[in-house]
Formats: structure tokens, sequence, C-alpha cells
DNA sequence: TAGATGACTCACA
DNA sequence: ATGTGAGCCATCT
């Protein structure tokens, strides 16, 4: 399950971002967003899977990353051309 | 080993 | 529009 995860996480492509929605629906749950958001809190690989790119349903970003927190989830997604305005994205645009 | 918790999301009151 | 309840899976206590 959570190498599922990690794997569809690996083919985001560069300045795209995903919901833990999108994720869960991949994986085969759409409920599992929770499950989801746990897998990637854990994930001990996180240089190897861009858990910066997961964000909320709204393109509101992670309340802790574990790469230095929102903050540096943030600078994460510019150094990637993504628009983080508020802690927040839009979807519309980097959404996949 | 079993029960509770959590980086979430959606549906209904 | 705001608030509550349910459903998933991995980890923690």
């Amino acid at each position: 399950m959570k190498e599922k995860v990690f794997a569809f996480l690996k083919t985001v492509p560069y300045g795209k971002v995903v919901t833990y929605g999108r994720i869960a629906e991949v994986v085969g749950n759409k409920k599992a967003a929770r499950a989801v958001g746990n897998i990637i809190h854990t994930n001990r690989d996180f240089f190897g899977v861009p858990c910066y790119k997961v964000v909320s349903s709204k393109g509101k970003l992670s309340a802790s990353y574990a790469g230095g927190g929102i903050e540096a989830q943030k600078e994460r997604l510019e150094s990637e051309g993504i628009e983080v305005i508020a802690y927040k994205v839009d979807l519309k645009k980097y959404g996949s």
C-alpha cells in the first residue's frame, strides 16, 4: 500500500503537486486520504519521495512537513516554480 | 495483542 | 456557511 503511494509520488512531474485524496484514489481507496497522510508522515525515505508535493484538497500545505516544517515545504515548492500563496498552491494549475 | 491516533476528505444536519 | 460523523491504513502506546 505505502509502496504504491511512494511509487505514485515519484511519478509526479516537476512543477506539479497532488492532493491526499488524489493519491488515495490512485492507490485504491478514495477514503484512504488519512492513511496516505500517515504513510507519508512516517516515510523515512522521503528524500526519494517528493512528499512536499502533497497538499490538502484545497491546496493547503501539510501541517508538519518532515523536512523542516511547512515553511521548508513552501520553499521547496517555489523551487519547482510552483506559486505558493499563504502556504497554499493553485490546484487549478499545479494539481494533476 | 489490542486499542487509539493521525500530514485527510466527503457527506449530511 | 459552520459543525459533526464516518471510512481508510500504518504506526504508536
